[in-house]
DNA sequence: TTGAAATATGAGTGAATGCTTATATTTTAA
DNA sequence: TTAAAATATAAGCATTCACTCATATTTCAA
């Protein structure tokens, strides 16, 4: 909406003040690693594409890879990631799994940034 | 809200038809590209704590990175990789190059992730 | 005009990443 | 019990990535 208030330049004002109220607009290490992992999570075409999917349903691994066109182990890789993340989870039935989004979050960051590719 | 309605598995069901209506739920090649690009842009902690900055007030590079703790090269390869991706925007002020968020749409996803690790 | 300040750029490096092929594991079916 | 199906896992490899250090560029000041 508007242009930013605010511009920072220590240089032009070395006060300590200055220095220090800036630090304190810092994110931590912690909560920024948080957050880029979390977006680690759909910064990569296939994941991206595999949370389009389960957006709409649950799918096993062999109908994920046929679909996608890659090879199991592939896909089996990047279900790990997204496990790993707690962004999908994985119900067994037989001898097949399937896997579920568990996070809402995600969906809502990835229907935001497909809005934003798709009217952006 | 509600669970996942459909289930897709069509081993169990060798239809064509059911094939290729799966196909259509999953988003083109270019498309997933650019969806990951952008949220590349939040993939690492460094760009976020920039963003996160960024999203306060304008700041120029030597401050940027004296708040990080980081060497100038290396914030000034970071500001060019958000620049790339049409997130950030450099005004020159004398020897100074003051930096802006360009993209309110960057602006809310990074919104968004923060409160997901914060209140997730 | 010469030097210093602020930033950008380039080459190089180690670590992370996304795939491959091969194999292990679990479950069903013959 | 044995074989096949569905998935996971492991090792290897090429690529990408985020930094480092060194240097180029632009601008101001002496």
């Amino acid at each position: 909406m508007s242009q930013d208030r605010l511009s920072i330049c220590n240089d032009e004002n070395p006060d300590a003040a200055a220095a220090r109220a800036t630090e304190e607009l810092l994110l931590s290490e912690d909560v920024a690693v948080r957050v880029a992992e979390m977006f680690k999570a759909l910064a990569d075409p296939t994941r991206v594409r595999i949370i389009g999917l389960l957006a709409h349903a649950e799918f096993c691994v062999g109908d994920l890879a046929r679909t996608l066109g890659m090879t199991q182990p592939a896909v089996s890789h990047q279900l790990r990631v997204l496990r790993n993340l707690r962004i999908v989870r994985g119900r067994k039935e037989g001898r097949r799994i399937f896997y579920t989004l568990m996070d809402e979050h995600v969906h809502d960051l990835f229907d935001q940034g497909l809005a934003h590719i798709r009217f952006g």
